[in-house]
DNA sequence: AAAGCGGTCAACCGCATGGGA
DNA sequence: GTCCCATGCGGTTGACCGCTT
């Protein structure tokens, strides 16, 4: 069984198109479809192959597509779809009208890779970067090796550690792959991965809801491959809807923290282009970015968790 | 002014997949 | 069931551009 020759005839032109040819392409698709793209070179007397063709009108040349930049909202809806799809960039193209996979897969790879990497989020998994250790080496600098915990600056670096398990575990729930293990049982007896700090409050259906999906959708939630596999099953909502957060302080004391968690939870994040679904006030990143800029969120619960935990 | 460098993105390459014979 | 073909898809490349030195 040998693959069809598609770019080996003689003298076929490669490189970047021509006005002239695009015109010819657009014009003959215009007036008779593009039918067969194997064809079409020759039908519409350009000097390519097929597939240059069909990937000139598929990327470029299609009346439909949408150019210029990627709004906040499609930049959310392609994070949360590469957490649930990987790089299945048509798949998740096909939930961004007008925008196609190469075009996707270009902004992930030149914007949205570097700014989840600069958040400490790992762009492959969606979870907190393990090196974030790098804050424990910055520790180990500044105390000689030795953790001083007199040291005002070995304090400094364990409120924002605190501030970054706070962060993972906000990450997990607006995760939908790693949040399910604390709402379904999967067979495999999975447990919340962070019992200490937080439950995860079943929604009503026990489901976190994507748009766009077709009723019954299943996807592999393979992130979760090595806690066990299974069927992640989109519903027919319109939006993606976090689960309640429950901050199990043992005090019970309520801190600025909180009332950010509280701030994110009122504001679901939104992907639906379905118009009568809300949108976010603001991007998920501002609410995170917000947290961790907050120096009053240190405070000493969050410095306890850590001094237990360190 | 020009060489170097990094970022961006259109286009290509080759493998995967689905459908018809 | 097998073969062949057309198309889809994701990774990679390379030209171009703007900024820096």
């Amino acid at each position: 069984m040998g693959r069809s020759p598609c770019c080996d005839e003689n003298g076929v032109k490669k490189g970047p198109w021509t006005p002239e040819e695009d015109e010819k392409l657009i014009e003959f698709v215009a007036k008779n479809g593009h039918g067969s793209w194997r064809n079409l070179p020759k039908l519409a007397g350009l000097n390519r192959c097929g597939k240059s063709c069909r990937l000139r009108w598929t990327n470029y040349l299609r009346p439909d597509i949408k150019r210029g930049k990627f709004s906040e909202e499609e930049e959310a809806s392609i994070i949360k779809l590469h957490s649930l799809l990987g790089n299945r960039w048509s798949k998740i193209a096909s939930h961004l009208p007008g925008r196609t996979d190469n075009e996707i897969k270009n902004f992930w790879n030149t914007h949205l890779r570097k700014k989840l990497l600069q958040m400490g989020i790992d762009p492959n998994t969606h979870k907190p970067r393990t090196d974030l250790n790098h804050f424990l080496n910055l520790s180990q600098l500044f105390n000689n090796g030795i953790p001083n915990p007199l040291n005002s600056d070995h304090l400094k670096l364990q409120a924002e550690i605190a501030k970054l398990q706070l962060l993972q575990n906000l990450c997990q729930l607006l995760n939908p792959t790693t949040a399910i293990p604390t709402t379904i049982n999967n067979n495999n007896g999975l447990q919340n991965p962070n019992p200490s700090q937080f439950q995860a409050g079943s929604s009503s259906t026990g489901f976190a809801q994507v748009s766009g999906f077709e009723d019954g959708d299943k996807i592999k939630a393979n992130k979760l491959e090595e806690m066990g596999s299974f069927d992640y099953v989109i519903q027919p909502e319109n939006y993606y809807q976090l689960p309640p957060l429950i901050l199990e302080s043992p005090d019970g004391s309520t801190s600025n923290v909180n009332q950010q968690i509280e701030s994110i939870e009122t504001n679901p994040l939104c992907f639906s282009t379905n118009s009568n679904s809300p949108t976010p006030s603001s991007s998920i990143f501002d609410s995170l970015e917000s947290l961790m800029n907050d120096d009053e969120a240190s405070g000493s619960y969050w410095k306890n968790i850590l001094q237990s935990t360190i």
